[in-house]
DNA sequence: CGAAATAGAACCGATATGGTTCCATTTCAA
DNA sequence: TTGAAATGGAACCATATCGGTTCTATTTCG
């Protein structure tokens, strides 16, 4: 049902954490005991956003992960695919693997491609740094500007994201 | 990976076949061979639609499946629930179920909402017509009202679909 | 009556997912 | 020098879900 897998799920909770203070690196221990998820899944979650490059990593006794980047400069869209991989509603938008068997008689697939990209572009601009953010109830939309980095105001693609204002 | 359910991926195809003839009942059987489907699978996401009032079914000898309104009346969004279940990216956002287990310290839970939200919004604001529609890779976006029918242009969750344009 | 259709449910096999375990490597400090 | 604390990487497993089929009952009409 549209469903995000519990891997990007957790990965979103870990790097919010993160983003709340993105100089410090956290063990994975730590991270895991803060975000109530057994150690082991989140070393699985955090190596795979360090080798995505969304997370920079430590070894040795001392050690632990760090954003990458500014929280403002990390989209939900990136950790989605660094851990589920490419974002694709149906198998025949996915680049790889067999497609969905109908390709030849189906009449919708390039309005599917467009949907599919206009959900990416909901994913890709919202930042980490908004997640973190409490939500706030106050005030038309906090301006900002940082999620256009990811996310062009009007994409080729028809579906057009405007903003994501305060609740 | 965020992907449809092959349910509800054929159903919109079904779906899209029958917009082309709206007025006309056509059998499974019909249906299921124009689209490539097994007749069994066909059968099987007819019924669930037609459970939902999407479609009406009449029974018998002559029988056959038939669009319940009008396809600018009948969004995607209404397919996939029909199919798959409400929209509910992680979870802990499904009305029923145990949820994702960490809504304790979820820091990005309320958040979720929005994005999730924006997202049904988006699949809300594309209507059945025109996803049957040929791509029209030409003019500006046809005008066209219908999809506000289902998907506000400035919904109160924040993040907010305006346009549909073409190609 | 019987063929043609839908209604509904049960059933089944494969795959993906959530989750764990194990071992290798790096780093630092006692 | 040694070992504890951390990440890197992969294999592994159990189960829920999903895609798909099959079977029976019911309706309709010729
Ligand atoms: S849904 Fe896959 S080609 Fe149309
Ligand atoms: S993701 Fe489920 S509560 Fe935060």
């Amino acid at each position: 049902m549209i469903r995000l897998s519990r891997l990007s799920d957790y990965g979103i909770v870990l790097m919010t954490r993160l983003a709340r203070e993105p100089a410090r690196a956290l063990p994975a221990s730590v991270l895991a005991q803060e975000s109530a998820l057994s150690p082991a899944m989140t070393g699985k979650i955090l190596k795979l956003l360090a080798r995505a490059d969304l997370l920079v990593s430590q070894r040795g006794v001392h050690g632990g992960y760090a954003l990458a980047r500014a929280p403002e400069r990390i989209t939900i869209a990136e950790i989605i695919e660094a851990l589920d991989g490419p974002i694709a509603l149906t198998s025949c938008l996915r680049p790889t693997a067999e497609g969905c068997g109908i390709e030849s008689v189906c009449p919708a697939r390039t309005n599917w491609q467009r949907i599919n990209q206009a959900i990416r572009d909901a994913l890709a601009g919202v930042t980490l740094a908004e997640m973190a953010s409490p939500p706030r109830n106050f005030g038309p939309a906090p301006s900002a500007s940082p999620r256009r980095a990811a996310a062009p105001a009007r994409d080729p693609a028809g579906l057009v994201i405007t903003s994501l204002g305060a609740k």
